[in-house]
RNA sequence: UGACCCAUGGUGUAAUGGUAGCACUACAGUUUUUGGUACUGUCAGUCAAGGUUCGAAUCCUUGUGGGUCAACCA
């Protein structure tokens, strides 16, 4: 029993893959797949998804397709492949083969339709969507069959082959499914195969004017790309008879088989592609990868890394009942892979004047700062100091309590990786606003020199003379509330949080960052984790906070 | 008034008939030239009632609570 301790424990999904295996079920194959439909940028919820297919295709030894599921010409899109396929890639993934898609297999989707109508076991129905939903019943009560269901077999199959050349209008005729308008499942009522949409598909043109359903094609491009093990969503579980009914038709070798896993929920914020759309449309945000929003695009641009998000979705783990997960969780995996491989920069994000009255004007000295103390082969670089300095704002207050260890009139602090400071007056204007503090600094007491004394806080600082400007964007929880889709009275857009950005233009920045390119991370001393937003230039830098630091002076405030 | 699924600390997830564990959160402390990190500790859980068993979170029954399903969406 203890020898498992170094092992991680099997999730249900790999309790029925290794029973599978050992049953030599498909040929002992493991094959998975991502199916997204390219109508809308990947989310987080998806990235469970990514890395659960494709992390049992690795421990398995086995394959992972990419499958774009482009069943509906009306609402796919290219920008969304290409932005899928980005973030797959981003995630550290790698499919098997070429990139599928559904629409690859409309031919035998067709082929296999009409075998299904020779079979008797299909049939076309002339009826409006309006009256076809009347029938279907509810689902305490059975529902009635179609007055088309008993059509003879060459009608079925003449009506089809027009539907297919376009001889009917959008909504004039459906396939359906003959199964069984009684069953207590809904989705086993007659569902519909086919319908007439004469939309031009991203890939196939104006090849086609009639498309599957998903229903009907999910099941059997799983079989033609010869998948195992066909992993959805929860609400996928009432399809699955009818999943396995199509495939009882047409599949004579290997099938796959459908299993469904709870998906993924973070407070405070929202997790369909629907939402996200309504979002971007209605300008809440910037766009798809606003940092704000929990897409891959979103998180990327907010300085997420793959690695913590892939260690999330481990953290996380896989079962069937419905969760919220805490923000905090992913926020604390992103500090921890950031606390190891960020440098450590000085940057002001609120600059007040200090003025260092005893040392001499006009002259400067370098201080050395270790770029990562979490990291022993960590290099230092050298920083300017002198007579004018900028710290934070909120490091000085006037009426200070015991509890606060930072400036105040009287008190010591050590500015990193320089000296000890005292701060002997301050500055005033009209306002009462301060706006220089007046300190003088113990030459002794320079870092690394051994000569130290106890002082209970250590600030940040940058030259005054020799800092560089930007803009820094911070950025807040999008949504007030914690589960802002979870009225039913009251839209999810009410709950949008005003102060989720707020932009800081007078920010100063050691030297050292003005190199600085898109996406590069950094942990600005005592603040937080900064990347270069992808808006920042030469000219005008900008970066965004991923996350801040653990603040436990501000929880105890 | 149907079918299917689910139920373990605040959150998530283990334990697969044999000591209810881990992580996050919260709180307290140690270390610290980041009020960070690291480390230590504390609070806190098997939905209910019956049954089977030497022994039940685990198996059975009933109940309770929650989720999904009535798109020509996926």
């Amino acid at each position: 029993m203890e020898a498992d301790n170094n092992e991680k424990s099997l999730n249900f999904i790999e309790q029925i893959i290794d029973k599978d295996l050992l049953e030599g079920k498909n040929g002992s194959r493991v094959h998975t797949r991502f199916p997204p439909e390219p109508n809308g940028y990947l989310h987080i919820g998806h990235a469970k998804s990514i890395c659960l297919n494709f992390g049992l295709g690795i421990k398995y030894g086995g394959k992972t397709n990419l499958r774009f599921d482009d069943t509906n010409p009306t609402k796919e899109e290219d920008e969304y492949v290409n932005s899928i396929i980005e973030d797959v890639k981003w995630l550290g993934f790698q499919w098997d083969g070429d990139i599928c898609y559904t629409s690859n297999y409309f031919q035998q989707l067709y082929d296999w339709a009409v075998q299904l109508i020779k079979e008797g076991k299909a049939y076309v129905d002339d009826q409006s969507a309006e009256e076809i939903s009347a029938q279907r019943g509810t689902p305490q009560k059975p529902g009635v069959e179609s007055p088309f269901r008993n059509r003879p077999l060459e009608e079925n199959l003449d009506l089809f082959e027009r539907m297919r050349r376009g001889e009917f209008a959008n909504g004039e005729k459906v396939l359906r499914a003959k199964v069984d308008m009684a069953s207590p499942n809904m989705q086993m009522r007659d569902p519909v195969m086919y319908r007439i949409l004469h939309a031009s598909h991203h890939r196939t043109g104006d090849k086609w004017c009639i498309y599957p359903m998903y229903d009907y094609a999910h099941g059997q491009s799983d079989y033609i790309e010869q998948i195992t093990h066909s992993i959805c969503t929860l609400e996928f579980e009432n399809h699955r008879p009818l999943y396995d009914w199509f495939l009882d038709q047409i599949a004579t070798g290997d099938r796959p088989q459908q299993i469904e896993f709870a998906r993924l929920n973070i407070n405070y914020t929202v997790m369909s592609k629907r939402k996200l759309l309504e979002l971007v449309e209605g300008n809440y945000v910037s766009g798809w990868d606003d940092p704000r929003m929990p897409t891959i695009s979103g998180l990327r641009r907010r300085g997420y890394t793959p690695e913590s998000i892939r260690n999330f979705t481990d953290r996380i783990g896989i079962a069937k009942r419905d969760n919220v997960i805490e923000y905090s969780l992913l926020e604390f995996l992103l500090r921890e892979h950031l606390n190891k491989i960020t440098k450590r920069v000085m940057a002001v994000l609120n600059p007040l004047k200090l003025t260092i009255t005893n040392y001499p004007e006009g002259e400067f000295e370098e201080v050395e700062l270790v770029n990562n103390p979490e990291d022993e082969n960590s290099a230092s670089r050298k920083l300017p100091f002198g007579r004018n300095i900028y710290i934070e704002q909120a490091d000085f207050m006037l009426n200070a309590s015991r509890k606060y260890y930072r400036l105040s009139v009287g008190r010591e602090v050590r500015l990193k990786g320089a000296y000890i400071i005292k701060c002997n007056d301050y500055v005033a204007d009209e306002n009462g606003e301060i706006t220089e503090l007046l300190c003088t600094y113990d030459p002794e007491t320079k870092s690394g020199s051994g000569i130290s004394r106890r002082v209970k806080a250590t600030l940040h600082w940058v030259n005054a003379e020799k800092c560089i400007d930007a803009e820094v964007r911070l950025y807040d929880r999008l949504f007030t509330d914690e589960d802002p889709a979870g009225h039913k009275e009251i839209d999810f857009k009410e709950f949008i949080n005003p102060d989720s950005l707020k932009i800081l233009s007078n920010c100063k920045l050691e030297p050292s960052l003005a190199e600085a390119k898109a996406e590069d991370k950094f942990q600005f001393q005592r603040l937080g984790y900064f990347c270069v937003d992808k808006d920042s230039s030469k000219e005008k830098l900008v970066f965004n906070r991923t996350v801040s630091l653990k603040d436990s002076w501000a929880k105890r405030k």
